[in-house]
DNA sequence: TCTCCTGGTGCTATTATCGCACCTCAAGTG
DNA sequence: CACTTGAGGTGCGATAATAGCACCAGGAGA
């Protein structure tokens, strides 16, 4: 269903990853045949990829004979833009306690705005569950949009980015999640170019002057303090 | 440094892992020339090895030319023992509160220990920063040991495991990293077989009458939670 | 007992990969 | 300004790694 992509570069690679994919899209664990069905490679094939895989953690073998998710993965997303996101932690924490809602940071990948760090309130008993991970079109939702947002003037974009560029933040309405108010900010990086969006997310309408000032001061701090890298 | 393994069954995905490992470990970028030394193979080797990678967005490029670590990898780590992962998440938000320290969740994998869940106290002002994804040797630190706890007795192992056998759970001090003490309980699976630990860190003593009960009922929750699955 | 499906393993034809030569471009440097 | 040096990027052939076959072993179920 995913990555229906007709071909890359290096094959066994390719084939590797779309191992793990799968691997990793079924939490219960997959056997080697079956991986081998998803993939639409030989068996014997998945069998050597899952070996190499094994060996750097990236999979690992439980008794029953199926393949889960290996430690190695998380090692390597540790790293992933440990600066933003370590940086941000703290940011985001204050604005999801100021707010009692969930706050998150989101960067842009390609055609997508994938969320890379969630905190969620403390002191409020139901909040929104956002996933670290989550990826939907950058059109779609106050996160994305408010990337948009840094990036100059585009032909045919959202009215909505248009407009929020003077408010310098994004806010929408159940657009990924019915019943879902978002509210997000641009962090641009020293070159002005877009790097990130912080955001919340909450169930309900937002105080919008109350939220965006607290959502654009973090945004600020965030892009101060990245500036140095 | 890391990954002196001699060989593994398909070189291409393996070579394709280690340029993952080295974008990776370098969070500040890297050129194609300089990956490509790092790993140890061909420039054009690493130039299509990355293609392929950027492809999956494992790896990104940026305006500078150097690669840096995409967000796919965070999408992969997502999916790795979400059932734990969640399910221990309430359990260790509640650990951290009442304790005050740093409470964490650890995986066992190969020889080593790997944290996979890290909550920190939000009412304490200085706390140990855990980080999600460290790596240690399993025979160090309580983390470690407690998972050994949960297995079969095994010639030659530490005396504290052998000890905290009766008392269910391994406490150690300065293991990992001096000044900080640290009190894990075992997690088992269904079958009795060891799965995980969890614990607390803090930078003084524990008491260790206290936090023991609230780390072993914590264990305790984990077990009975899973234990559907 | 027999069958069927699974995981696992050598082995060779074939195919993907490796590494070379080559091009472009930008930044130093005389 | 010409020259050098080092970077990223690309086409192509020889070679080496891989794909897929045949085959073995074991467990579940009929």
């Amino acid at each position: 269903m995913p990555d229906d992509t007709p071909a890359a570069g290096a094959k066994t690679l390719d084939n590797g990853i779309r191992v793990l994919k799968a691997v990793a899209a079924h939490p219960q664990g997959l056997g080697v045949t079956e991986i081998a069905r998803v993939v639409g490679i030989h068996r014997t094939v998945a069998y050597r990829l899952l070996g190499t895989l094994t060996q750097h953690s990236l999979v690992s073998l439980g008794k029953d004979g199926h393949y889960r998710l290996g430690p190695g993965v998380v090692e390597l997303s540790m790293s992933l833009r440990s600066d933003l996101r370590s940086v941000a932690r703290p940011h985001l924490r204050d604005l999801a306690e100021a707010t009692g809602a969930t706050a998150h940071l989101t960067i842009l990948d390609g055609q997508d705005a994938v969320s890379i760090a969630v905190v969620e309130p403390g002191n409020v008993g139901v909040h929104v569950a956002y996933r670290v991970g989550f990826r939907h079109p950058v059109t779609v939702g106050a996160a994305g949009l408010a990337i948009l947002l840094g990036r100059s003037p585009q032909p045919g974009e959202r009215a909505e980015v248009t407009a929020g560029r003077g408010r310098g933040f994004a806010a929408s309405q159940g657009e990924l999640q019915s019943g879902a108010w978002g509210l997000s900010a641009p962090v641009t990086g020293v070159d002005g170019e877009p790097v990130a969006s912080v955001g919340v997310i909450a169930l309900g309408p937002l105080d919008e002057a109350a939220t965006s000032s607290l959502v654009l001061r973090a945004a600020d701090c965030l892009r101060r303090a990245t500036e140095f890298t």
